[in-house]
DNA sequence: CGACGCATTGACAGGGCTCAATTTAAGTGG
DNA sequence: CCACTTAAATTGAGCCCTGTCAATGCGTCG
């Protein structure tokens, strides 16, 4: 866990020289969003691919009538919507802006150029999906072999290895996760969370401080999370 | 759904000619599987990646003690452990060899030779990375939002999607799928899944005969899948 | 034919979801 | 800065789905 919060290896111009970053900068369009944006809906025809600038994306999958499934939190070097170099397809989530995010974007045909330009990008691409392919595989698994207050110690840990900032002894996810967002995370309701949390809040393995909660105690979690 | 069971978009080799094909089996090494036989095992330093050619894998992850998550079956033309041509990563998935199975494999080094000779076999995975990741998504959502029956019932006709043979007006899945396999699919337990397939039949929904599940009516379980 | 694995069915219990009622915190306008 | 409004979080009680355990049945294969 580093100072800095894009602790990620998912950078999808990794590889690529100065210049040929700005090139490749240079064709896509730069969008600029408000806390709670929508950059694009579930459902919609996939037209652009996105890359996270600035800020934070929260990627949710909603389910006919009701529950959501909260896929990840990305951030800086991030792509989202891969998806859209595929013909004819729908985004398959909805991406929101956690806050002020800035994100680029490229049109299928101009995606497909650059990837036949700088075959780095599609290796990229492709490095980051087998990462989160892996990711879900993994998720999936422990929603049925697990019990919610398991999986909820895990979906924290991840949480924060993805978005986690250390700030003395703790560490904080510093922009504001609500009862219901970490249980659309888990795969549980609001009331568990919220009855797991403060359990833990009285080990003293967690705190909440405006929407923020910070993580006291990573270490017990950790061994909580893997095995009860 | 078509005569034969070899319905897939993904195979890893289109968009190449004959001859490319030829040179790219060239260099990869056959391995001949018997029924029951494992490719490769979870955990295990992940080094080549593999092609069906003929016959089926189960791909299943385990949980410490006990619970397994069966990810899918897959067939000839379909690529799997692509994870190995990143570096030093292990297999997250164990592959089993459903019938008598014949496989290419390409160790990382010469998979990175083609993937840079042949830029379309980088697109072909990227596609097919991404096809996986969008159903693991979907699948997630609904062994969170759904219950059993409902889910089986997906199951089931995932399954017959990706492997399934019409006979007649049936649809037969012409391997043989233990109610414990289909339970590791579906996240759930045998016992579940042997009173839902039980009370399928009453209905005329499903027939089992040796070991094989047959669908007699498809329609009504998309429509019990759907909504119930 | 016996034995083994797989499937079926019943009975039971418990994890966690649902619903409802409060409490707390956050946001807003005067 | 405070009263007011609204949203989020907490906590309790009850119940249902489905997982667990146990016993029995069935088919297949040596």
């Amino acid at each position: 866990m580093e100072e800095n919060n894009n602790n990620t290896n998912n950078d999808f111009l990794r590889g690529l020289s100065r210049e040929e970053r700005a090139e490749i900068m240079k064709c896509g369009t730069a969008v600029d969003l408000k806390r709670g944006a929508v950059l694009f809906r579930q459902g919609e025809p996939a037209t652009r691919t996105f890359l996270v600038l600035e800020g934070r994306l929260k990627l949710a999958k909603l389910h006919e009538e009701g529950k959501e499934f909260l896929v990840r939190y990305i951030g800086p070097g991030e792509l989202t919507s891969m998806i859209a170099v595929l013909q004819n397809r729908e985004y398959p989530v909805t991406a929101t802006a956690v806050g002020a995010t800035l994100v680029a974007g490229w049109d299928r045909k101009r995606m497909m150029e650059l990837m036949s330009e700088y075959p780095e990008l599609t290796f990229n691409m492709l490095h980051h999906a087998l990462e989160r392919l892996e990711e879900l595989q993994s998720r999936y698994l422990e929603l049925h072999a697990e019990q919610v207050e398991q999986r909820v110690a895990r979906s924290l840990l991840r949480i924060m290895r993805q978005s986690g900032r250390k700030s003395g002894d703790e560490i904080v996810i510093d922009f504001p996760i609500s009862r219901q967002e970490l249980a659309d995370y888990t795969g549980t309701t609001l009331y568990t969370v919220s009855r797991t949390l403060s359990a833990w809040e009285k080990k003293g393995w967690v705190r909440s401080q405006s929407g923020r909660i910070i993580i006291v105690d990573p270490h017990a979690l950790v061994l909580f999370s893997e095995k009860i």
